[in-house]
DNA sequence: ATTTACCCGACTATTTTAGTAGGTTATTCC
DNA sequence: GGAATAACCTACTAAAATAGTCGGGTAAAT
């Protein structure tokens, strides 16, 4: 079972493209500064997000990404896959190999697990989260925040300039 | 979230424990023996999950360790909890500053998976992965071999004495 | 032409995992 | 009493994964 910070990443940089999907492409610096990533990591993971065909990218000035289908149909269960391996819980990759060769006692209890977290997160699409109270609450404040950068980054571009 | 070899390993070897409790202490090379799992690291891993109070220990010859209390009150959870910090799938352990200081936007998410695993593995003892059709097949099996360990060890020590 | 922003590969510090090594202490059997 | 057994403890370590950084490309718009 792998759930880390890579695939925490992916699924807050995807919901915030749904949350600003209705403006046109969004660049990934917009969702480095609104989500505090690295500008640099988001590239990797949006390499992974674009080859898992979850979005499609729109290159030159006032490019960025684009949800490749509706955030209706765009599941967390996919997210996480397309960057991690998968959700799996097993040790062996549910090929039942996990002691040398052979099943190890546990394997079946990993592989209840395993379903039990992916139906879990299958369920849960972008459109839903975008509707959550406390998501958008979050988003609301975010959004202030980044207006806030913004007004900053003209204020030392003057003194600098 | 953290559910690695370790949290797996320390089930096991407490399921191990469940299938041979009725038989005395249990010993960490038994268990090793039939789990392939190193010495060195069971004795690590005991050492966490007596400090949580999952199991008591015997010293000297045959000794070993018990499960601390009945295999229907011994929930993987625990186990898991005992070994790894927790079953926590939030990056700030539920302490809502995962974004340098202030909320993600897939906090809320991440609880609710928490909640979700937590639950689940809280639902499951010891008492009912013993009785699992699967399990038993596997332990079965698993005596017949270190039955035959056991045989092959007598015939070396022979050889070489 | 220049800027914007995606694209790509290589490199790296840090952390965790999984395991080793080498000892000490308690208990039992001879 | 002494040898054997097995828990207990601390420190060290190789390998892997994580979470980035860096430095350059390439496509498209103004």
């Amino acid at each position: 079972m792998r759930l880390t910070t890579k695939g925490r990443y992916a699924v807050t940089a995807m919901l915030d493209l749904a949350l600003h999907s209705d403006q046109g492409p969004v660049s990934l610096s917009d969702i480095s500064n609104r989500q505090g990533i690295s500008l640099s990591y988001l590239e990797q993971l949006f390499s992974k997000l674009r080859k898992s065909v979850l979005v499609t990218s729109v290159r030159g000035p006032g490019g960025g990404y684009r949800l490749s289908r509706l955030k209706e149909d765009i599941f967390v269960a996919q997210i996480v896959d397309a960057v991690n391996e998968s959700v799996d819980a097993t040790g062996c990759s549910g090929r039942s190999d996990c002691q040398g060769g052979t099943t190890c006692l546990t394997h079946y209890l990993w592989c209840d697990l395993s379903d039990q977290i992916h139906d879990f997160l299958n369920q849960i699409s972008l459109a839903q989260l975008v509707a959550r109270e406390d998501v958008r609450q979050v988003a609301e404040r975010q959004s202030i925040e980044s207006q806030q950068t913004c007004v900053d980054d003209k204020i030392n571009a003057a003194i600098i300039g």
